[in-house]
Parts: structure tokens; C-alpha cells; sequence
DNA sequence: GTCTATAAGGAGATAGAC
DNA sequence: GTCTATCTCCTTATAGAC
């Protein structure tokens, strides 16, 4: 089987809690964690050091905890990462299910799958920027990167279809364009930053661009 | 000083040698290795694993030798990655010193260091992809990454000049329009392997869909 | 829930024989 | 130039007290 929907050996996902304080029994107030609330604290760090160069000890650390106190809520490494890995596909191929992906013209499906993946990319920012930079060492890995190559043939072949439907001019090499659209849209991840001003503007200004052209002459 | 030209502690580069294979006493070929050559063996280990996922063992496997031989012939694996980035930025800055990348109109230089890059990204994939995966944990990889950005403000100047000069339309953005071309660009390690027909098109096909959109209307 | 202590193994790197 | 053996440190992960 290639490309299973489900990761390896999925636990149920726990319930989800706000991270909130208490105060300690020294007086100094102390963060109280839940497994989403590490998952963000670890997912932080990954993106900041790698993967492979984050140890565990970095990450309790991070979280203002033992080690020891931090395998008391989470299972191991690699746990932290598939559950990472499995809200970046989520939000991603939710964007498949949405009606505007399905209905209508192949370019304006296109064009509405291009402009939710930039706000999927910016609103769950550190979780598919682990998911892009993943390798494929370990059953997990392969199985993100598989999720990621199906995602991206599907856009591959809508590109086809635009083409073949007279929507995209024919001079366009479909398979060509399919991969720079995906690097243009992905790369975002290594400069988006939260709370700036005019996001709310990127998706547009990302699909008009790789329509018009990025360098578009005056 | 923000951003050397040179690395931290950059020795001296030895003498290159092409690789060829002797008898050992057994009477199976082993390969007769050099800095150059198992700089890059190590890169392709870097690539497939990560960096820091790869260890000297996997290196000195990969190359046929034990670990110990393998520091025969190496001073440490930070150093092959010192040479591997300065490989790959030095590939990235010739072009900034050729002829057509300083002389005429600003889009007409862009143009060309767009093509020459995709160039330079084909022709040294392994150094470029290892390059653009490098984070910034240690001295080395903050000078290459410092480097790089020195590369990538330098195509946004040259951005924000054809905006100014009227030769890219005026409603783009130059740091936006920068960003993404220098995404979509570097996007091509992601998928490019050499030995396939057509490649030698590849940078004025890039070159036109960044100008003309990578989806151009019929 | 948090801690100290520790197990068990892998990492980068070196010594010294051949 | 290559090897076996080893050093030292760091890694993931667990045991058990409080």
C-alpha cells in the first residue's frame, strides 16, 4: 500500500486544554501543560534547530521543565513529531474537501485551492513548515511525505485539466508548472511571520501573481 | 561584522584528484578517495538523511571505508559541510560578478540572474540543495546563511530598481515579488535531477513563467 | 507532576598496530 | 591507508522518591 491515510500506529488524540499558570509552591508562577500546548512549544523548537538537532532535553527546557517531567506528558520524540505532521496534512487536505475545490472550472478550483493553501501555510505556519522539511528517515517521515507528494499530484493534475480545457495557455508545460506553482506557494514558510499587517492580503496577491507573473512587465 | 566573505577557519583546499579504483589484496576494487571526492559522497548523505541525521559512520559506509579511515582523509563533518556551503555559495556569488548581472536595465539583469541561477542550481544540485536546507545552529551555518541572505537582498534591490525604473508593472510589491521568486526558484532543488533530456531549457522556461505567470491565461 | 539518578546505546573523534 | 579498539560525551528513555 502506498501513501495509507493514517499514520503508524495513531493513538486517539487526548483532549485539548488551554495552557494556563498556577502558582508554584516557591511563589514563581509555572506554565501547566497539556499535550498541545507541548506540541506547540515542541514543534517551536524543531523548526528553530531541525529536527534531528532538537534533543529532548532542549525541549524541556523550552517548556521550563525536567526532562523527566516532560516524558510524564508527551511518549517520545517521534510522537511529537507525527502528531505535528498530522495537523499540517489535515489542514491541508481539508482544503480538498471544501466545495470551491470540487465544483466549477479546473483553474477556478485551482485558483481557490492555491489561495487556502497560503492561509493554511500562514494560520498553522509552524506545523507545515516541519511538514516541508521532512526527509523520509523514518516510517513516520515517509509516511508525511507520501501525504504531501499525493496533495501535490492533485494539483498536478488540475493543472493538466486547466491546460487541457483551454483555461491555461498551451504553451505551459502542465508537470512544470504544477512544481513551481507548489515551490512558489511552500516557499512562503521561510519568510511569513504572524501579526503583520496586509496578510490578510497574501493569498490574493500569491494567486494573482502566479497567474500575471511575479515579474510582470509594465 | 555581519556576514564574512569568508567562513570561520577556512584551511586552505588541497589538491583535487579524480577518483579511480585499485586491486586491493583481495582482489575487489575499492575506490582511491580524496577531500573532493568524499566531500561528495558525504553530500549526498547529507541530502538523503539531513545534515544532522547522518552520521561518520553512515559517511564511511557510504564510502566503502571504516569510520577511522574515513578521518584518514577528513577533519570532521563539520568541515565537510564548511566546504559543501562554500562550494555552493561560491557557484551562487560568481554570478553577481559576470558582465551581464552588472551592466543595462535592472530587469534585464534580474533576468539573467534568474537564468544563471537555475544554472547554478542544476550544475551543483547537491551543494546548492545542502545550502538551502541549512539552519543556523553552529558558526559555519550562520555564516552560509548569512551569506545567502546577502544573495537574496541583492535580487530584491535589483527588484525594487525595475519597479522604480517602470520596467515591472507598478502594482507588485518588490519584497513581496522578491521573496517569491527567490522561492520559486530555489523550489527547483525539490524536484530537479540531472541526466533528463530538455533541462537545458529549464532557465528560460523559469525565466518566462516568472515574467509571464506560471498560469498565464489563454 | 516534578524531581534526581541512571540505564543503554550511539555520536564524534583518536590511538596505535599493520 | 586501512583497520580494531577505545575514549568521552550526548542521546532517548525509564525508575522511583517526594
Amino acid at each position: 500500500m502506498a501513501a495509507p491515510i493514517e499514520p503508524p500506529a495513531e493513538p486517539p488524540r487526548g483532549a485539548v486544554r488551554q495552557t494556563r499558570r498556577v502558582r508554584g509552591t516557591t511563589g514563581e508562577r509555572r506554565p501547566v501543560y497539556d499535550a498541545q500546548s507541548l506540541l506547540a512549544v515542541a514543534v517551536a523548537e524543531f523548526n528553530t534547530r531541525g529536527y534531528d538537532a532538537t534533543s529532548m532535553e532542549d525541549l524541556s527546557r523550552a517548556a521550563g521543565i525536567t526532562k523527566s517531567s516532560f516524558y510524564h506528558h508527551v511518549s517520545g520524540k517521534e510522537e511529537l513529531l507525527r502528531a505535528a505532521l498530522a495537523r499540517a496534512l489535515d489542514g491541508l487536505f481539508g482544503i480538498l474537501d471544501e466545495p470551491a475545490s470540487q465544483a466549477g472550472p479546473a483553474l477556478g478550483r485551482l485558483q481557490h485551492i492555491i489561495g487556502r493553501q497560503v492561509e493554511v501555510l500562514t494560520t498553522e505556519l509552524p506545523y507545515v513548515t516541519l511538514l516541508l522539511r521532512v526527509r523520509g528517515n523514518t516510517e513516520v517521515e515517509r509516511w508525511a511525505v507520501a501525504r504531501r507528494r499525493a496533495f501535490d499530484a492533485t494539483l498536478a493534475s488540475l493543472v493538466a485539466e486547466a491546460v487541457e480545457d483551454g483555461q491555461v495557455a498551451a504553451g505551459v508545460e502542465p508537470w512544470l508548472a504544477a512544481r513551481l506553482l507548489s515551490g512558489t506557494v511552500n516557499s512562503i514558510i521561510e519568510w511569513y511571520r504572524p501579526g503583520r499587517p496586509g496578510s490578510e492580503l497574501l493569498p490574493g496577491q500569491v494567486v494573482r501573481m502566479v497567474s500575471e507573473g511575479i515579474l510582470p512587465p509594465a
